[in-house]
DNA sequence: GTCTATAAAGGGATAGAC
DNA sequence: GTCTATCCCTTTATAGAC
């Protein structure tokens, strides 16, 4: 798919860098020199290992996390055998992961990069954050366990509600994340019973 | 509270302008350019209008964004009668306004301008979002409408949810926001009854 | 109130030494 | 692989004309 060098230790250090500050902050809010500064060397040091500059490391940092995000997910969804124990599966491996704000992606870094890139990342990640969590509840819905309701909108909201907790300054946190999540699914799950 | 010029009808075009623009796409992805030219004037001509530059226009836009979300909210939500329709009301208000992504303001903006404005951006985010929404839990907790959860973050996961509806492309509205938004008061509401 | 001109700093990108 | 030096464009900000 591209010219890059041999891929070395060294350029999996920019990248993993890299993709930790665009998803945390955004495309334009992140500099190369940040970038740089993050791995202690010079911000041309850069250009060896990403030759096509930051937009592109950008496009390819943020549709590896995505993949690794589809990865994630379906390995620990697939592992697990309830409804419940899926969802949770889920929303752990959202906390676990660096934040990454499909909001703030599809509002403001979307916009910001050349919109052929967009559109393709758009895809990626509607199929690799939404569709294996859809697919949770479209299974449950069709064996009758909840309601069915439109299970990309339940997939987006969990996810959102997730990433919220991510986002949450720790001051305000009176409990752990993870015992939020558990409380948000649990409320899930009794908000879409079958009545 | 400053020094600008007295209000005119042109200083409030420009504070809206740049209002609209920072909520959309953060403080980082606009530039003053782009605030300018959406005025038809050009970037010097902001600084008659603004002339404590670039963070103090972001930091009075949004701390006006907010007071009005808070007064909004709190309007509606008083004149609603039950839960549900104070949810409803809340959840309008909120797809009535330019999208305000709370966790890109958390995550990114906050870090990019001087941290005493921060922390006093966060704590008017604090209770002219949360504040008013999480009150709505707080009460119905009491009475025994609805479980007693930690408010605050039902008010964050409601928030959240509803945010990202806004920033839902319009290709993958199946629905409209507003009848998704009602779909998952639904949820939350049966959700929190008690058990 | 808006303009042109311009200074000053920031940020992306290239060239070439080591 | 990383550095320094440098180019050039963008962005913030100021000065002064109209």
């Amino acid at each position: 798919m591209s010219d890059q060098p041999p891929n070395s230790e060294a350029r999996e250090r920019v990248l993993n860098t890299a993709e930790k500050l665009f998803a945390e902050r955004g495309y334009k809010a992140v500099t190369l020199r940040d970038v740089a500064d993050a791995l202690g060397i010079k911000q041309a040091s850069l250009y060896y290992h990403v030759p096509h500059g930051k937009e592109a490391l950008f496009v390819e940092v943020t549709e590896r996390n995505l993949r690794r995000h589809q990865l994630g997910l379906k390995t620990l969804i697939g592992a697990a055998s309830s409804l419940r124990t899926k969802l949770s599966a889920a929303a752990n491996w959202l906390l676990s992961q660096p934040p990454m704000d499909l909001g703030r992606m599809l509002q403001s870094d979307m916009v910001a990069i050349t919109p052929e890139e967009a559109s393709r990342l758009e895809l990626i990640a509607y199929d690799a954050l939404l569709m294996p969590i859809a697919d949770i509840f479209i299974r449950a819905g069709v064996v009758g366990e909840i309601r069915q309701e439109n299970p990309i909108m339940l997939a987006g909201a969990l996810i959102s509600v997730i990433e919220s907790l991510c986002a949450l300054p720790e001051h305000y946190l009176t409990q752990s994340r993870h015992v939020m999540a558990e409380s948000l699914i649990t409320l899930f799950l009794d908000g879409l019973r079958v009545r």
